[in-house]
DNA sequence: GTGAGGGGGAACCGCC
DNA sequence: GGGCGGTTCCCCCTCA
C-alpha cells in the first residue's frame, strides 16, 4: 500500500499545489505508524541527502559576510546582500537556505526543493563555515515569515502597524517545524517549544505576549529595527 | 471533564 | 570558561 505524501508537503507549506510542485509516494504504513511531521522530516532528510551534494556549502560561502565586531543587530541591519528578494535578504543572508530565501520568488517554481527545506545541514555550522558568526534569531525569522505572503496561512499581522501578529491555529506547527528546519535542530520543533522561546523574549523586551490566543506583539523598538531593515532592502 | 493554549522553572546545548 | 540564544522537558493553570 502506498500513500501520496504530496498532500502533506503541500499541507506543510500551506500554499497549495505548485509551491513545492512534487508528489512523493511513501508506503502508507509509514504514515500510519509515525506522525505526519516525522514522515515529513524523514522525507526532507532523505531528499536533502539525495539532492544536496557538495554545492550547498559553496552557495553559502558565496553569501555576504558582515563586519565582525558589530553587535548582532548592527551586523544584521548593516548587511546588504544582492539580488532576489532584497527586503528579506538581511534576515536570510547566508544563514537562510537559498531555496527559502527565494521563497516568494519560487512560488511558481516547480521541481526544486520545497521552499521551506533547508539545504544546509545546520545553521549552527553555517556560521562556522562562513566565519561570520551571525546567527538567525527567532524574531527575525518570524518577521521574515510575516512579510512573506506565502506564509500568511501560518502567521499574519493583526495589523502590521502595531506589530501584533497571530499564529494560525491550524498551521502554527508548520511554521515551528520550518523554524526548526532553519535552525537545523535535531528534533522537530513544535509550536509549544517555539512559544517557549517567544515567552523568553518578554524578558528581553523584544516580543510580548498579547492576551489573545496565539497572538504576540513585537516591541516598538524591535518592530522599528525590523521595518528599518525591511525598508533598507528596497 | 477534556483539550488547546499559556506560563515558567530548570537543565541542557552549541556557538561566539 | 562564561554569556547568549535558544531547545527540551516538565508541570501547572486557564479557558472554551
Amino acid at each position: 500500500m502506498w500513500s501520496v505524501l504530496g498532500c502533506f508537503v503541500d499541507g506543510l507549506t500551506g500554499t497549495g499545489v505548485g509551491l513545492c510542485g512534487m508528489v512523493v509516494i511513501v508506503p502508507v504504513n509509514v504514515v500510519e505508524t509515525q506522525s505526519d511531521l516525522e514522515v515529513i522530516l524523514e522525507f526532507l532528510e532523505e531528499y536533502y541527502r539525495q539532492n544536496s551534494g557538495e554545492n550547498v556549502d559553496k552557495v553559502y560561502l558565496n553569501a555576504g559576510v558582515p563586519v565582525d565586531g558589530a553587535s548582532c543587530e548592527q551586523r544584521w541591519v548593516s548587511y546588504e546582500p544582492p539580488s532576489i528578494k532584497p527586503a528579506l535578504q538581511p534576515f536570510l543572508a547566508h544563514e537562510a537556505p537559498p531555496a527559502l530565501s527565494q521563497n516568494t520568488a519560487t512560488l511558481s517554481g516547480r521541481q526544486s526543493l520545497p521552499n521551506f527545506v533547508s539545504t544546509t545541514k545546520s545553521t549552527k555550522h553555517q556560521s562556522t563555515a562562513t566565519g561570520s558568526g551571525r546567527k538567525l534569531r527567532l524574531f527575525h525569522f518570524l518577521f521574515e515569515m510575516l512579510e512573506d505572503p506565502a506564509m500568511a496561512h501560518c502567521v499574519s499581522w493583526v495589523p502590521a502597524t502595531t506589530g501584533v501578529f497571530r499564529f494560525s491555529s491550524r498551521n502554527k506547527d508548520q511554521l515551528a517545524a520550518l523554524w526548526g528546519q532553519r535552525k537545523g535542530n535535531k528534533r522537530p520543533m513544535t509550536y509549544q517549544k517555539m512559544s517557549r522561546a517567544l515567552r523568553n523574549y518578554s524578558r528581553s523586551g523584544e516580543i510580548f505576549k498579547v492576551k489573545k490566543k496565539l497572538t504576540y506583539q513585537f516591541s516598538p523598538n524591535t518592530l522599528m529595527s525590523l521595518q528599518k531593515c525591511h525598508r533598507r532592502g528596497f
